[in-house]
DNA sequence: ACACTTTCGTAGAACGTTCTATAGAACGTT
DNA sequence: AACGTTCTATAGAACGTTCTACGAAAGTGT
């Protein structure tokens, strides 16, 4: 790497002041065109770049977002919903400025938010997006810890409210609602639902989505939940076997699944038992993997607008640092049934 | 955000110099016992987190690596092989003290490379991990001119010389090779490779691996190679209706595709063409995308070691960083045959 | 012609850390 | 007692930018 060039060398070179050259770079309206044009020139000729570390050591910013996921296991970060959230942040953050950094904690569970907490500290974000994995505990603590510490951040996919926080939640009730209606129109009625032990807010809402779906047609009765253990295709799988195999009931037609891996689970069993999809049996997941398109047959499912929360969550942090907070605090963002070949 | 502490406020509290706590902070040994303990009391009392832009400026360097995906579309980091790559360089790097930016370019035709360079310019990063895309040109353009501005970096796929410059490739070569040889293994003779029109040097390895296996069990002459026009499912299903319709040869009983995409392509034209998997057909893709685990049958695939590259890309740029750069300059990291049931 | 604002530009301090140079002890050696 | 050597701690400069305060020039209204 070459000797750096500064602003002390533009403004020597252009015969100017290093605050005009400042302004120049911050487009500041107080330098004569003349001026500006002389020194833009010098700038491109010497290859001038502003030190990020000098600018964020005097502005108190480092001009960048993070993308936070409290998840400790090692292939966190390559979640695919993840990536689209990631995605949409770097393009927003680019767009405007900012760039974007990504991390997940290195947990001491008497101070698990510390890791983050540590970031905003010595400054390296300036604002994040945080989001809780399932596959550990301790939410309620690192929530609490992070809004404690008064910083600003948005949380996805949980309810909270404080000062500086923002929500971005998925249409999850909508979307499950939706997606029952969808198998009701079609005349299914014996539709059960898959849900999972390991909590889980968002699919919290979903589960009610497809209860509120069912009494508003007047199934009440006809609501049937079973439990997968966790969030694996083989949880999936027994769930389904479950429903198959009850003696006392006849099995559903319909099944609406907490996520896709739960459906594809579920499509196992069903074929295995000898029974078509969605002839004899219809089913639609949630969250929009990859490989609901090439599963056979293909699986009709909700998608979650996670491009998008990368967006607006970018966009909000964004015009909050520059202050102009947003006047609400929590934002729903719809979801999309992707029909299929599965119901 | 409340006011932040200094090493200033530091030293007041604990009765001692600016620099003893610096070097404190720093494990360095010339710190008295007690005096250490006193100070690390203080900062832990104080809650003292440094400046991360005042070390950056005075030490030129942000403690800060970059994976930069040269590809302008925007959901270019969502894709689920650069999730791998930054979940291992996010891990290394967390450990060794960085932090890990991602990015990907806003390009402007006559300069492609600028965006990039302008994350070393400002020091925004000290180092970064760049892959190209193949789903925009230009390539050669952009590697010379990250190569002309001395700056420190890891090639993913692309084998290059440079001072400053690592590359890791995949051992598409071997991989290729290895499922080759496992399907002469089992019988199979008549094997064909899907490749694709849009070129990607690692699949080109993989071409040649498949061309230096049959030649190795004398079946050169038995090599068939058909082209899809790109990456996509279409493309392989259409590459694999080439295949079979073939008026002049025999179909194949085995096939190799360049990546999974093809492969699932071919598998969905192999079952309308009313052809089991694999009795009738064995097929083995490259790349073990998620949805391989969930078809039917699940797609046997060479897995390539997304993950580990990005761990040694880190650790390689970091020991460079810290003034042990490795005598190699270019590494092959050995692929994984995950067989399943489609072979 | 006068004071009065507006525009353009400058010098110097400040941001919070680490690096360089140096000085006082403490220690053993001559 | 004088002399290097090592250990410990300190003061002050430096990193590259932006902010504050102010001065000079130029445009207004009386």
């Amino acid at each position: 790497m070459k000797p750096a060039v500064t602003i002390r060398d533009v403004a020597q070179a252009a015969g100017v002041s290093i605050q005009t050259v400042s302004n120049v770079m911050h487009g500041k309206p107080s330098v004569r065109a003349d001026l500006q044009s002389r020194v833009l020139d010098v700038i491109e000729q010497l290859g001038y770049y502003p030190s990020q570390a000098a600018q964020g050591l005097r502005q108190r910013a480092s001009h960048t977002l993070g993308f936070l996921v409290f998840d400790p296991s090692p292939r966190a970060l390559a979640d695919p919903v993840h990536g689209e959230v990631i995605a949409g942040m770097c393009d927003v953050a680019r767009t405007l400025g900012y760039n974007l950094l990504v991390d997940t904690p290195l947990i001491r569970p008497e101070a698990p938010a510390e890791h983050f907490l540590r970031l905003f500290r010595t400054r390296r974000v300036d604002a994040a997006v945080i989001t809780l994995s399932g596959r550990v505990g301790g939410h309620e603590e690192v929530i609490s810890e992070l809004i404690a510490a008064e910083i600003l951040f948005v949380l996805l996919e949980r309810e909270i409210v404080g000062d500086h926080v923002y929500c971005l939640l998925g249409a999850n009730y909508a979307g499950a609602y939706q997606a029952t209606q969808a198998m009701l129109e079609r005349g299914y009625t014996r539709i059960a639902f898959i849900d999972s032990l390991q909590m889980w807010p968002a699919v919290d809402q979903r589960l009610h989505g497809y209860i509120g779906a069912m009494e508003a047609h007047g199934l009440a009765d006809a609501v049937r939940v079973v439990s997968s253990i966790d969030w694996s295709a083989e949880g999936g799988a027994a769930a389904m076997r479950l429903l198959l195999e009850d003696g006392a009931l006849p099995p559903p037609t319909a099944v609406l699944a907490g996520n896709d891996l739960l459906a594809i689970g579920a499509m196992h069993t069903i074929r295995a038992a000898g029974l078509r999809i969605p002839e004899d049996l219809a089913i639609i997941g949630f969250d929009d993997f990859e490989f609901t398109r090439y599963v056979e047959p293909t699986l009709s499912t909700v998608r979650l607008p996670s491009y998008d929360m990368g967006r607006q969550a970018a966009q909000l942090l964004i015009q909050h640092l520059r202050g102009e907070p947003a006047t609400e605090r929590c934002f729903v963002l719809p979801t999309e049934l992707m029909l299929r070949r599965s119901i």
